[in-house]
DNA sequence: GCTTGTCTCTAAACCGGTTTAGTCTTCGAG
DNA sequence: CTCGAAGACTAAACCGGTTTAGAGACAAGC
């Protein structure tokens, strides 16, 4: 009539033999008997007996949780399906392997820092994923401190060597697009941007620019957001109110880009026929709004899913080395047309 | 020269105390000399000395991390903007106390109630935080046979003694909604709803429903979806076509009234001049759509920040009761405008 | 002077596992 | 027949804290 739930110690009492075994025998360890073993996990099993990850955690120093330190402004998170999307392939690795996933939402970068401490000098987790890699990024050289092994969504510039990344190639999917653009009589195309300092987005700037540059276009006008949809309609403002307004927008995420949408809308536009939008992420709105809304796709499960996995397998020791995923891809929808004739650029502004 | 942290033992010895001393000295229990307190906090400070969740997980069997259990396929999650707000409202709470979230997403139920098991047998979490409950949830016993805490979103209708509730009254702000589009003129008002089986989806419906009854309408019609911007373009899609279409549509979050609105604009309707549309959220995105979507502001933020702070209450041994919040507001922007004359009805299709 | 009580502190048990050192059998090789 | 090695198993240490029982010092009360 024990009221709390069995331990080892129970188990091995039940089954007439010492902590030690059962111990051995639960972990597939060699030296027990096939007939004790058996045994051990039939009274073990009858017992409801289950593991306490506390006390094994305290004695083999290893925390069976992996960590994930989000450093972004919730409201911009919410705006971004990459998230939600990416932590459930991490989680679909991480369930089945009884580890759990320790999440911190920061809100700010200065947070971040002490969060990772905290994660850490806890021992709360073996390892933690890297999003949001920022240039020359300061956790980088934090994790090396503190010891904390990671896994980085993208190539880190500060030390390639010394986290081992799961990279997704945005670029081809990118030219893809200006070229899509470029393919309907579109000369100028203007990003709106990421913030710069987060490496993933000026990566997409530079492949933008690039693609726009092997195009012979002019250099375009890109404008930095912070990714929020508010950002998004800003930019899509101060990018509609120029003199030679561009006729097609490559935007950074799907929520500016819909944000946008509604910005050109509001400006007497309409959307593909005065101005073409490109979004990115796929977001399931996306495909929904009217016009249904041109985009570059990236996996996010499937990202987050590998992640997760690399991690734990870089936790056991293994040894790994960097993964490269499918490159995104361009959607092809309705919020993209044929560029308007020149004169169609004045019918701007209310 | 030790490689690994310091530990409590460390601190004893270089103070000259025992171990048991530090840890009342380290935890302000009474029983130390306020000379010994200092010089301990002192020599732990100047040590580095942090204290290890482990250890103290097992000797205290308090694990020092909440749980949150969602079970929505990702598409669904990155479809709404709730979680995300509500998650940054707990963090707000946890880590300022040191304590951690361990996040599960699990696509579907069938998976849920191992998850809450695996958590309570491995004692990773002290409490749960409820969320998306159901009516006759099966959670509400499981966690009462597994002898987990929690807290959750709304009231259950199963033992309402059983879990306290941290409530948001969503009524007055739908019955707004209601009497705003009546106010318009509108007679036909639709209501695409999420999973009936979702409480405060049910809950949503039935003000609905007695709203539109104290407006003396006939009975409206509803649709059920799973809450995705498929779902919603599939419910709108539906009542669109029926001969005679709704002139104003509440939907059930802000992702299927903007998914709506795309189907409503392809089928040829001006929105709001032939169909109002109001969503539920407040998500950043709807304000910039155009046109900017009506819909209902609730405090997911401040949700999240009340339920993570109950529980902590309640697993200190607290008696918590139930919170009421502030209720829902509703936002009149731009999707709503007086109902069209009759004629109109048959400018749909095509 | 002796008891009682309070304060400060130590030693040791404890939480529930893992791991190491070592004991006892058994069996094959020489 | 003896020795060595392998296999099965136990006892005990250990992880890093918390908590309890109790020791010693000292002051107050009778």
């Amino acid at each position: 009539m024990k009221a709390s739930r069995p331990t080892i110690a129970d188990v091995a009492r039940a089954a007439g033999v010492s902590k030690g075994l059962v111990s051995f025998a639960l972990n597939d360890r060699p030296g027990v008997s096939p007939e004790s073993r058996a045994r051990i996990l039939a009274v073990a099993d009858e017992l409801g007996w289950s593991p306490s990850v506390r006390a094994r955690s305290l004695s083999s120093n290893v925390s069976f949780a992996v960590g994930l330190v989000i450093a972004r402004d919730p409201e911009i998170i919410a705006d971004d399906s990459f998230f939600p999307s990416f932590i459930s392939g991490v989680e679909q690795v991480l369930a089945p392997r009884g580890q759990s996933l320790v999440l911190s939402v920061v809100g700010d970068e200065h947070l971040e820092e002490a969060t990772y401490r905290r994660l850490a000098a806890e021992r709360r987790v073996d390892g933690v994923i890297l999003t949001d890699l920022r240039s020359a990024d300061s956790r980088v050289p934090l994790l090396r401190e503190i010891g904390l092994r990671a896994i980085s969504l993208g190539r880190t510039d500060v030390d390639a060597s010394a986290i081992p990344a799961v990279t997704l190639d945005d670029a081809p999917a990118i030219h893809d697009a200006v070229r899509h653009l470029v393919g309907l009589g579109h000369t100028r195309i203007a990003h709106v941007a990421g913030p710069d300092r987060l490496l993933h987005a000026a990566r997409r700037k530079a492949s933008f620019l690039h693609a726009i540059a092997s195009s012979n276009l002019a250099t375009p006008t890109v404008i930095e957001t912070d990714f929020s949809a508010a950002d998004g309609a800003r930019a899509t403002a101060e990018l509609l109110d120029r003199a030679k307004r561009p006729t097609a927008i490559v935007y950074a995420n799907d929520a500016m880009a819909i944000a946008g949408l509604g910005v050109a809308r509001r400006a007497g536009l309409d959307v593909p026929r005065d101005l073409s939008i490109v979004g990115f992420d796929d977001s399931a709105i996306g495909r929904y709004i009217e016009p249904a809304l041109t985009t570059v796709a990236t996996d996010a499960r499937g990202w987050g899913f590998t992640a997760a996995d690399a991690l734990l397998r870089l936790v056991e020791g293994e040894e790994v080395a960097d993964i490269e995923l499918p490159p995104a891809q361009l959607v092809v929808r309705a919020s993209t047309a044929t560029a308007p004739s020149e004169p169609t650029a004045d019918r701007r502004h209310r």
